[in-house]
DNA sequence: ATGCCTATATACCGCTCGGTATGAATAGCG
DNA sequence: CGCTATTCATACCGAGCGGTATATAGGCAT
């Protein structure tokens, strides 16, 4: 009896796929398209399943979205909390651009942000999924909100400049980053972009 | 015969639409959903008339897309412009910000900036779309670098900062900014990332 | 071997999309 | 008046959308 080892005993026919590998494909194709253009057929396609495969695994289109959302944040913007251990406010600003930038630099990957793409995408349908969208960006923002404030506290911040205020101008970089990035800027103008962040970073 | 101070003798039955104000009524659909998700049906309705009306006097959906985005670029984003007059490269960044932060800040308009969200939303069948809108920037953007080279010739950058980086930088600010706008930020939020803008902005 | 349960594949659903054919209405011109 | 030219309104087109009904294939326990 070595079925109690094993993590559960699938009744039914076993599913002919990998879950995880057919869901960073289908994050994939709503990176390069955005939510509302991404269709089923192209999903499907890039996933190597058919639709009833599909909805029976993920339950529909939106429930996929959140999960290649989940993804995403678990794979790709892993830079954006290990970011807040750096010793310094200036630290912080400087690895979060300087991951910003990887992403867009690396070759493999679409350009641009899910999250800004999926953000602007606003069709009247995709209310629920910009909703969501920006939620999740709301608690990153917070968390580098009382990060910023440990700075403030720590002496860092100059004066007149709310951890909040400051937290968003450097969200509004990264966000100019990756949509320039995904507009079809070159890396070094990319790198530029950066450099000048960082040179103009307040130092109290 | 006073036929002849007339503009001209349309000889057939005369459209019984303003075509300006129809262009305009397009420009806040494409506005307020983008490109792809202005559905005709919505186009249609919201311009007061029918659907052979509008192919008849504007071609088809992309050709009013690129003519409601002349009269975005037009009424808009005349600031973008004027604020090249100003004396300083500071004054330019200063009134460009401002002029963003006030045109966020209409409550009759939509929020976000029709660029950005056609940017950003880049459906495969949008790629003439999203092209269109790039080109666009581009000639924006030259113009504030020739307007910053200026500003180098006078001294007015620190050493190491080229015009070209300069203007990326506060277009990816003014991207950021437009984007929060879009995403259900406070005229107050977006006051203050303009105030933190200004605050960094570099002086020699 | 026989049910049982689940995944698969095909074909289909109603709906909306951008775009158009068609015919009636309305003007100028002879 | 008739003729021509243009716009208007209705109704329609093929295609693609997200989502599903149905039937078959394939592992498990008994």
């Amino acid at each position: 009896m070595n079925s109690v080892c094993s993590i559960s005993a699938p009744k039914g026919r076993p599913r002919e796929f990998d879950i995880d590998v057919a869901l960073g494909k289908a994050l994939l194709v709503f990176w390069r398209n955005g939510y509302e253009a991404a269709s089923m057929t192209e999903l499907t396609s890039a996933m190597g399943i058919t639709k009833p495969s599909l909805y029976a695994a993920f339950g529909n289109k939106e429930a996929l979205f959140n999960k290649a959302l989940d993804l995403y944040e678990r794979e790709k913007l892993a830079y954006m909390t290990s970011a807040l251990d750096a010793p310094s406010a200036r630290g912080v600003a400087e690895r979060l651009l300087r991951g910003a930038l990887e992403m867009q630099m690396s070759t493999c990957d679409p350009k641009g942000c899910l999250g800004v793409i999926s953000a602007a995408t606003c069709g009247a349908e995709a209310e629920t999924i910009k909703a969501a969208v920006v939620k999740r960006r709301a608690s990153s923002e917070a968390a580098l909100i009382r990060r910023f404030e440990e700075a403030q506290a720590a002496g860092e911040l100059p004066e007149g400049m709310t951890p909040a205020a400051l937290t968003r101008f450097l969200f509004a970089i990264l966000q100019g980053l990756a949509l320039q990035g995904g507009s079809g800027a070159t890396c070094t103008e990319l790198s530029e972009l950066v450099a000048t962040s960082m040179a103009v970073w307040p130092t109290k």
